[in-house]
RNA sequence: GGGCGAUUAGCUCAGCUGGUUCAGAGCACCUGCCUUACAAGCAGGGGGUCGUAGGUUCGAAUCCUACAUCGCCCACCA
């Protein structure tokens, strides 16, 4: 059969990804074996492929398969989170461009819209990743909003409550005024910006000509200030206290308050409370029993209740309301000032703290066990580094709001039935929610007197029992029984704290024991420039034109080349290119082993040797690559494949066992060699499964589906001797040499060359004919003097010799000598000096001794054999 | 403001508890080759006083201390 020149992933990756499908080698039941369970971090229902995802996912899929070939029950769970403060604002947005307007729907009205954009764009992305070739139980696929699933979110919320974990409370929160809902402290990104520092003065009550002044960024919530604090030791300010102070423009007359809270040093050492809208001053507001005065509203413009500016938008407001200021005399200053503000994580809009009835969870109790099972590894993170900020998160955990003013969600169970602060039931359905309403009043309630609460759950509330609730594990033990606790978590550092731990608090909570075993922590991919990929910045490669470009394989290798765990990874094409053009090399192998037309005749010495040396390295191999994987160095496993299949199995042993020009290939080593090969290609198979298995079956008749490499066994490490690896490593570094001088003295390949070796004592010269085969070497004088006239070199302590004719130009050998000899010579000189320190021999241990004597043995040897050689060919020195 | 981590070849990174895997790998680079598996390739080669300054030690990329630079996480100083 003709094969192809090049490797063709278009047309191997639909076939390979189809047969696997049809032959359920990813389906996953419970069974007597060994499970090895991952659960895929759920993207979100409506996004696309990234270049994150093809990390994250590639990374799955390596362990996936090499679980699966190691004979355990493989089980990798697909599925997509409902993300619900990301869906609702895509389904606003495209409603809005259809001219409608959310505030013109009922919330059935507009979850109806939702469901139809869901079934419409979700999980794309899920079809998007069979593409690169993932192997998930793709029956298990889960929604966070399917209908057991949403069950479990409820209960767990019903079941924290009871617990009296579930509060709800007027708190100061983090207020997106885009997205109008709460969002959690972790949802809170804080940045650097320069803004102003506003030096305000505020006249005295009651007298003609004295002033307070007070420093803030943000002017416009002066409306809102109903107190001034200073410091009471301040004595600056010690005649001020118990009098009143004006707000500048709206004249109120507010208190001036003493409390140690304020720092003397900053501004001018006099705080201006704004209750409603700083936590601070909140808390100083309570603490002083201070009013309260809202000036903004729930979408980021001025309420009514700021009397000036009503309406208008807050940034706005900081500007107009400065100048305002500054015309009434006001302003005393203004002077820039670098400070951080927090921003929403979904839209990016400057966060406004903003007092809120909410629902949270008490988190201080309840994840204790989490932190400890972290601390003592029995969650093992990778790499370990994370498990410090883990620790500090842990250790000053606030409580967590988990209610959001959104529709697109698990809608929280509480049902009031009063306006009161207490007047509700927390119940799974209306019916229940009815009957322990009317037994809380004891009244004959109806259904029209009962209303639900209008906001939905923080999208992690539900997350946080994925690990749980996609084996329906609340419900139902069997399966849960079976794969939980699952293996290994690959996910981002970035949602340690939304994600991973809340999962390991869920899993100690309702299983009593941790979600996985292991977390591997990928970087972010960045571009080459070290930006992240952002669609904004438009430098993102789209992953399946990657793909289509340099195959799924080709990009699976280029992204896991240079991506240590938890290290970012700067993402280039090249790298996708030299995953491709390591695609092409395999398939070239495949080539030249399948042009071997094998005969019963006799096997070359040079041949048994490399199959015997492939035997050994082999099983070195294997054991550093099961090594690399059980310590998540995913890159290091990669580049020891790398490594292996191009240097090791292509350049050395291939070609050493290639059969002469007009020779043809004996049997027995044809047979050694397609073995070694298909061990090649099942180490190979995790990272490029498509070319592995399209090779896998050219390479022999595979007729049963049984006989699929992605469910071959994983090889297993034979024995390694490592003096055959070394006897094979010289024998290599022989030829290398050789290969350099031929090509320093224009000696063309063709041209055979006798070698004279002396001093090879303990050589296994079994590995001769490999020097013989590989370096157009006619034959290899043992013990034997050579010529005077001769090309040498010396490889550990052996001297090796290549006979020229008197036509050659040696001037460049002699060059080369004499640069060895003045190096030599130096080196002789650090190591003496070594060892005539007396500290040193007294204090060393025996082995360093050793080793250091035979560095000046050798050293001696070497200076000897090239002065002599230099005498021979009459030089000076 | 608190904490964590990093700094090794042009780039990305290995180098575990101080001494033969100590100065490494891949890519990039340079030179020569279209040699019947592969130019998406072959063969060969150059390149780093291991951030700086001290210290411990017979011996430091490795341990200690400062400093510099960069990154990340956490944090309610207006």
């Amino acid at each position: 059969m003709e094969i192809s020149k090049q490797y063709d992933p278009a047309q191997s990756e639909s076939k390979w990804y189809a047969y696997w499908l049809e032959h359920k080698y990813f389906k996953s039941l419970p069974d007597h074996r060994e499970p090895y369970t991952i659960v895929i971090p759920p993207p979100n229902v409506t996004g696309v492929l990234h270049m994150g995802h093809m990390l994250n996912n590639t990374i799955q899929d390596v362990l996936v398969r090499r679980a699966r070939m190691l004979g355990k029950n493989a089980c990798w769970v697909p599925g997509v989170d409902h993300a619900s403060i990301a869906t609702e604002a895509k389904v606003v947005q495209k409603l809005r461009a259809e001219g409608i307007k959310k505030s013109d729907l009922s919330r059935d009205e507009f979850l109806q819209h939702a469901w139809v954009w869901k079934e419409k764009h979700g999980g794309i992305i899920l079809q998007q990743l069979k593409k690169l070739g993932a192997s998930c139980d793709w029956a298990r696929e889960t929604f966070t909003m399917d209908a057991d699933y949403s069950r479990s979110v409820i209960d767990t919320f019903i079941d924290l409550y009871k617990k009296g974990y579930v509060y709800r409370g007027e708190r100061m929160v983090n207020w997106d005024p885009a997205a109008l809902t709460a969002v959690s402290d972790e949802e809170v990104i804080h940045k650097e910006v320069e803004s102003a520092l506003y030096h305000v003065r505020y006249k005295i009550a009651g007298s003609i000509d004295e002033w307070v002044t007070i420093a803030t960024t943000r002017p416009e919530t002066i409306l809102g200030d109903t107190a001034i604090c200073v410091n009471p030791n301040d004595e600056r300010y010690k005649h001020l206290h118990g009098k009143k102070a004006i707000v500048p423009l709206i004249n109120r007359e507010i208190p001036i308050i003493a409390d140690e809270y304020v720092d003397m040093e900053f501004g001018t050492g006099c705080l201006k409370v704004t209750p409603a809208h700083d936590v601070n001053d909140y808390d100083l507001g309570r603490k002083h029993h201070i009013e309260t005065i809202d000036v903004l509203n729930a979408d980021g413009t001025m309420s009514a209740a700021a009397q000036l500016y009503v309406g208008e938008e807050r940034f706005a407001v900081r500007k107009k309301i400065s100048a305002d200021l500054n015309a009434a005399g006001h302003l005393v200053k203004q002077e820039p000032y670098a400070n951080k503000v927090g921003y929403s994580e979904r839209t990016d809009v400057p966060i406004e703290p903003r007092i809120s009835l909410q629902w949270f969870v008490k988190m201080q109790d309840l994840s204790k066990p989490a932190l400890e099972h972290v601390m003592n590894d029995d969650v093992q993170f990778w790499p370990p580094k994370f498990k410090n900020s883990y620790r500090n998160w842990m250790e000053h955990v606030k409580d967590w709001c988990i209610s959001r003013q959104l529709w697109w969600g698990h809608r929280i169970p509480a049902y009031y039935y009063g306006i009161g602060e207490n007047e509700f039931v927390i119940a799974a359905t209306d019916a229940e929610a009815l009957l322990l309403a009317q037994k809380a009043t004891g009244k004959p309630l109806t259904a029209a007197d009962l209303k639900q609460d209008d906001d939905v759950l923080d999208t992690w509330f539900s997350s946080w029992l994925w690990p749980i609730s996609v084996f329906n594990g609340f419900y139902s033990k069997e399966e849960v029984d079976y794969y939980y606790p699952t293996n290994d978590l690959v996910t981002a550092p970035e949602i340690m704290f939304f994600w991973v731990a809340r999962m390991i608090i869920a899993g100690y909570e309702y299983r009593g024991e941790k979600p996985f075993k292991n977390v591997y922590y990928t970087g972010i991919v960045r571009d080459k420039m070290g930006r992240k990929m952002s669609k904004s910045l438009g430098n993102s490669p789209d992953p399946i034109e990657l793909m289509k470009q340099y195959g799924a394989d080709g990009v699976r290798v280029g992204m896991l080349f240079s991506s240590p765990a938890g290290n970012d990874l700067l993402f280039d094409e090249g790298l996708c290119e030299q995953g491709r053009n390591f695609s092409n090399k395999i398939w070239n192998a495949l080539r030249l082993i399948k042009s071997w037309n094998p005969e019963g005749r006799l096997q070359p010495a040079a041949a048994a040797a490399a199959v015997k040396w492939m035997d050994h390295r082999l099983a070195q191999v294997i054991t550093e690559i099961g090594d690399h994987y059980d310590k998540f160095r995913m890159s290091e496993m990669l580049m020891t494949c790398y490594k292996f299949a191009w240097n090791d199995f292509c350049s050395w042993y291939l070609e050493a066992v290639k059969p002469a020009y007009g020779e043809s290939m004996d049997s027995t080593t044809q047979k050694a060699v397609v073995a070694h090969f298909e061990s090649l290609l099942k180490l190979l198979h995790p990272l490029m499964p498509f070319i592995t298995e399209e090779i896998w079956h050219l390479l022999a008749e595979r007729l049963s589906p049984k006989d699929a490499l992605v469910i071959a066994p994983w090889p297993v490490a034979g024995t390694c001797n490592t003096a055959i690896i070394e006897g094979f490593a010289k024998a290599t570094d022989v030829v290398t040499q050789i290969r350099n001088i031929r090509k320093e003295n224009n000696i063309p390949n063709k041209d055979a060359l006798e070698l004279y070796i002396r001093g090879d004592a303990d050589a296994d010269t079994a590995f001769y004919p490999v020097i013989q085969r590989l370096a157009n070497v006619s034959v290899c004088h043992r013990n034997l003097e050579a010529p005077a006239q001769a090309f040498t070199f010396v490889i550990l302590g052996a001297e090796y010799a290549l006979p020229f004719g008197e036509s050659v130009d040696t001037s460049q050998q002699v060059d080369k000598l004499i640069e060895e000899l003045t190096y030599t010579k130096g080196f002789l000189i650090a190591v003496q000096k070594k060892l005539s320190n007396e500290r040193f021999v007294q204090n060393a241990p025996e082995q360093v001794l050793i080793v250091e004597r035979k560095k000046e043995t050798d050293a001696l040897a070497k200076i000897a054999l090239i002065e002599q050689k230099l005498t021979g060919m009459g030089i000076a020195f």
